[in-house]
DNA sequence: ACATACCTTACTATAATTGTCAAGTATGCA
DNA sequence: TGCATACTTGACAATTATAGTAAGGTATGT
């Protein structure tokens, strides 16, 4: 039931872009940096948001990637979905029919779709404007959070 | 964002062993027969399911399975927590501190969290009872259903 | 033109998952 | 006692998905 790095890494990202973009576009070496991820891999996530109409570029030099939308019209369960092949937890909640028979499939499969509902639900009630409106309070690497779990390391 | 086949048969295998045992142990062999689930595979399953002291074991012939508690009293979360490794989205989760620093990682954080105590919480508001009181009412194999999904192929 | 930075495809290594095989142990029954 | 049933357990192979790398291309501002 994990997450694919792909998806943590996009919202991490979007959020990051989110915070340093100040009108301007920021540049995926910049997010690479900070963010500490490949930018390779970083370009085939943008390629992907792009498509999915979550950000807009801008070529050549000084260009970069700008929100498409004001932040707080950005689901971070459309983040998920754009970069993740799929949201739903089984197989027969996409494909159809194929897989799903008799016995006690049929059963199983309603709490499959619950779940997914439950999912999908969760992650398109928060946006990103409520992720970086929590993070201007707190400033990065900043003081004091809840449990200390999250400090930086260096 | 896939749940495992394992966690899938699991549950599967837990309702037809809930519906079709009547004080009576289930062998494995039946149950893989009706779910079209391998034989061995059901019999890993089960090594875990055991261990999670959510069925006994009855050996010897006419031995089989049975649920170690009532229906009701068998959540959902339970069975796919057992078989799965782990039910939590993101790694850091588990692992505690190490793969979490600074930067937009700590907002991403609580994310996550929350996600996975909807999963969880979720999951943990249903029981066996509850899927098989539905199964009780409309009889596998049965006419109608919402959707015409899930109706027998064969 | 040249540097920047996006754009796109292809590929590889690694890990997880799924499923199989095989050999054992406990038990009931004739 | 011996046999059949069925649980018990560990090891292993095949498949698939994921993560990450590489490389070359295109657009654009200075």
């Amino acid at each position: 039931m994990r997450l694919s790095t792909r998806a943590q890494y996009a919202v991490r990202a979007m959020v990051d872009l989110s915070l340093y973009s100040e009108g301007r576009p920021v540049s995926l070496k910049e997010i690479s940096r900070r963010e500490e991820i490949p930018l390779n891999y970083l370009e085939q996530l943008f390629f992907r948001l792009k498509k999915g109409q979550i950000v807009t570029s801008v070529r050549g030099p000084g260009g970069g990637y700008v929100l498409a939308r004001q932040e707080s019209a950005i689901k971070v369960g459309e983040i998920v979905e754009t970069v993740e092949e799929q949201l739903s937890p089984v197989a027969c909640l996409d494909e159809g029919d194929r897989s799903c028979r008799r016995g006690a499939r049929c059963l199983t499969h309603t709490v499959w779709q619950g779940l997914g509902e439950r999912i999908k639900g969760f992650l398109d009630s928060i946006t990103l404007a409520d992720l970086t409106r929590e993070a201007r309070t707190r400033p990065a690497g900043g003081g004091d959070n809840e449990k200390g779990v999250c400090q930086p390391t260096g």
